[in-house]
DNA sequence: GGTTGCAATGCACGATTATACACGATATTT
DNA sequence: AAATATCGTGTATAATCGTGCATTGCAACC
């Protein structure tokens, strides 16, 4: 076997986790003929580009078409809820209120969390419709259109024209990635899309967001942060450089209580 | 047999109790080839998350919550599927065609008998969608709108709106009541307008109607019988005098098989 | 030609994480 | 009730991780 050029050999190992393979760094390290050093190094550069989630003995691919919401949702329920208990705590909900809750795993967490009050919740993702259609002290309003599977519901033009025709009091955005310098970003060209039309229609915005998802970027910009009235963030985003700067920038930024 | 990450592992394990599955230690520590030590700490990972219930010999899977409006689903489940698996057959569905799945427990059935072709689906209710919205064979569409609770789904103007829009090959409509003189019927005057649009909108229409259904009658008139093409009832409505008469009347009656 | 800068590699170290085995306790089966 | 299988905990072991450092190969530059 001849020798694969470095770059050649990052981004074969790029490509699987893109594809959905997850990958382990000492069969790596026998494949390509190097110690398991440089794999790791390799690894480690994937992740901080944001291209696979590191683990014990590898790592897994987060690519968002190969971990369809079902699986992303349980990933991290407890810390989920923690986050979404806080974040229906410091949103100060009031009775009456039309609330947009975005696609979304951690969104899906918040809806559970919602209080027992009178409320108007719309949503475009059919997770959050359905969590949601049992409780009847709420009235449920849901988007149509298109389902694109990656993302859980519709952010098609059908979807975009129905939420323009709302006034919204609190739209709770469900985000790819966050960083202080290139805002809210996302995945996917149509949700990013639409995410800016839910903030167009919004009179206050709340974005909840998990450790991994901070200080990262998706390739579609949605809105800057300062956009966002309040970033909800995890307790263990504490010493988080970039938090520490986003409050420095004037972000209203939210800590959540330890997952119990 | 190369070796898969830890996490790896334990997500995969995740994945298919999310599915429904229930797994056994000992031949999961086989399949894995690790020690049935590593298994249980897996799964009791997974049940103080909250995504499996702990047993003796393995694990069970903690949530059919992925089946919302459970009550009636389950009620008679084994009914439903039967009749849901004889109306997928006499359906002759073909790929590329565009369903539309009415509300009903009896259509979610339904719509978990769908074959894996490649199809598009339209529907108004919120447990089909979910049901749905995991399968990446098809093309989802759902309808948008105020959910109603004890529907489970949308039949306002926006949803006869959007309904209206879309060329339906075959409709499967969920039915209150079904009799050979008052047709088909339902118990809210909104739903019943639905129904009539969806109706209008589509070349060919179904009905599902288990035993209870038969020879009742709800307030609001959707549909006279001769606007369905096909009336799928369950097998022990066999003898039923309103199936005879029906059939006697034209009527095209497919009896579905004894439920397993 | 020699030197410098850069990137990549392999190795050594302490730290972290997962594993397997041992033990008594508990549940299931016969 | 006895026998067997599984469980939970503790502990020692092994695998992997991250970091720092020296070495190598290569291209650019003087």
């Amino acid at each position: 076997m001849s020798k694969v050029p470095p770059k050649d050999r990052r981004e074969t190992i790029g490509v699987r986790l893109s594809e959905g393979c997850s990958l382990s760094a000492t069969a790596l390290a026998e494949e390509f003929d190097v110690s398991p050093d440089a794999i790791r190094r390799d690894l480690r550069a994937l992740a901080a580009e944001g291209r696979c989630r590191r683990v014990y003995g590898g790592a897994l691919p987060l690519s968002p078409a190969s971990t369809p919401m079902r699986v992303r949702g349980q990933e991290a329920a407890g810390r989920k809820a923690a986050l979404a208990a806080a974040a229906a705590a410091a949103a100060r909900i009031r009775p009456g209120e039309f609330l947009f809750l975005d696609n979304g795993s951690t969104n899906l967490a918040l809806a559970r969390a919602l209080p027992a009050i009178e409320l108007t919740v719309a949503t475009n993702s059919i997770a959050i419709a359905a969590a949601l259609a049992e409780r009847d002290d709420l009235q449920l309003h849901v988007l149509g259109g298109v389902v694109r599977p990656a993302i859980g519901g519709c952010v098609d033009a059908d979807a975009v024209a129905a939420v323009q025709r709302m006034n919204i009091d609190l739209c709770f955005l469900g985000a790819c990635a966050v960083s202080l310098d290139e805002g809210v970003s996302a995945f996917d060209p149509e949700d990013a899309a639409f995410k800016r039309a839910a903030l167009r229609c919004s009179r206050r915005a709340m974005l909840l967001a998990t450790a991994e998802k901070l200080a990262t970027r998706a390739p579609y910009r949605v809105a800057p942060l300062d956009a966002i009235d309040a970033l909800v963030v995890e307790h263990e985003s504490a010493g988080h450089a970039e938090v520490n700067a986003m409050r420095t920038a004037g972000i209203d930024v939210v800590m959540a209580d330890l997952p119990l």
